[in-house]
DNA sequence: GTAAATTTGCAACAACGATGCAAGTTTATA
DNA sequence: TATAAACTTGCATCGTTGTTGCAAATTTAC
């Protein structure tokens, strides 16, 4: 796991920290998306807010992990499986989120279908996300 | 538009009051989303910051707006267009973002269509946001 | 018209997130 | 491997967003 990140770091080009490494570490060994609160938590009083903060948005913009839309306000991320390259993500999977464990899970072998927009509306992105009872929960 | 707020208000049996009807008015006006702050500009200074935020949550319970899930962290309201019993929206249609005005619009016709989920996922609930240029941009 | 119920505005507070800057690490270079 | 340059961290500080308690004002119901 400790390999993993490093090796993912180093080839994204990014300089090695303790606060990356660990970082990349949590959301390695999570199967679910991360916010903010969570990785604080998690990491005990280890790192300065601010270092956190900055690492999810370096994480984003490298293409390592990827925003989910939320209808509260918390930013969430969650790692991205396949090489998205900066900016530009690939991960056009659905979100799950449980009802019960209020945990969010990517279904990265669930696509997200294209819609018929009206007349004029041109597609970019599209997001879905789903809830209700995840597997563990059942 | 004023007559159309007041019954609204009253058929949900609600107090008739200023910030209700004025903010029920803004939504009734916009064809878009609208976030806390689009309201505080447009209805000047008239209301205090807290009673628009009540007003919001009050108008979501009832069912009269609905949230839209959003990756920048802002709550975003619409309009519920048909009688979404409060709580429990019927809302199932596509939100659609524009990447150049950046307003957000209900298509009430586009319906979220359904996904295979993994055994084990239970689904309740789904939604979808797309983004790109509107009809309006192009 | 009046009392009860509801709503408003104010003050205060907490959480989230951003920025500037000095001190500390990491990387690249020789 | 020592050193300089480049980058990252933590701290202080600030602004925004959203919440809560409470007294004063408004709305409703009688």
């Amino acid at each position: 796991m400790k390999s993993q990140a490093l090796a993912i770091l180093k080839k994204k080009r990014l300089s090695i920290t303790d606060s990356r490494q660990k970082i990349l570490e949590l959301f390695l060994q999570s199967n679910g998306a991360l916010e903010h609160a969570d990785i604080e938590k998690k990491t005990g009083e280890t790192f300065d807010r601010v270092t956190v903060y900055r690492t999810l948005q370096l994480f984003a913009e490298k293409g390592l992990i990827h925003l989910i839309p939320t209808t509260d306000n918390a930013i969430k991320y969650a790692l991205c499986k396949d090489d998205c390259e900066g900016g530009h993500h690939q991960d056009n999977h659905v979100h799950f989120i449980c009802d019960k464990c209020s945990k969010t899970i990517c279904l990265d072998d669930v696509t997200i279908p294209s819609v018929k927009l009206p007349n004029g509306f041109v597609p970019n992105d599209a997001e879905m996300v789903v809830k209700g009872i995840c597997g563990d929960c059942k």
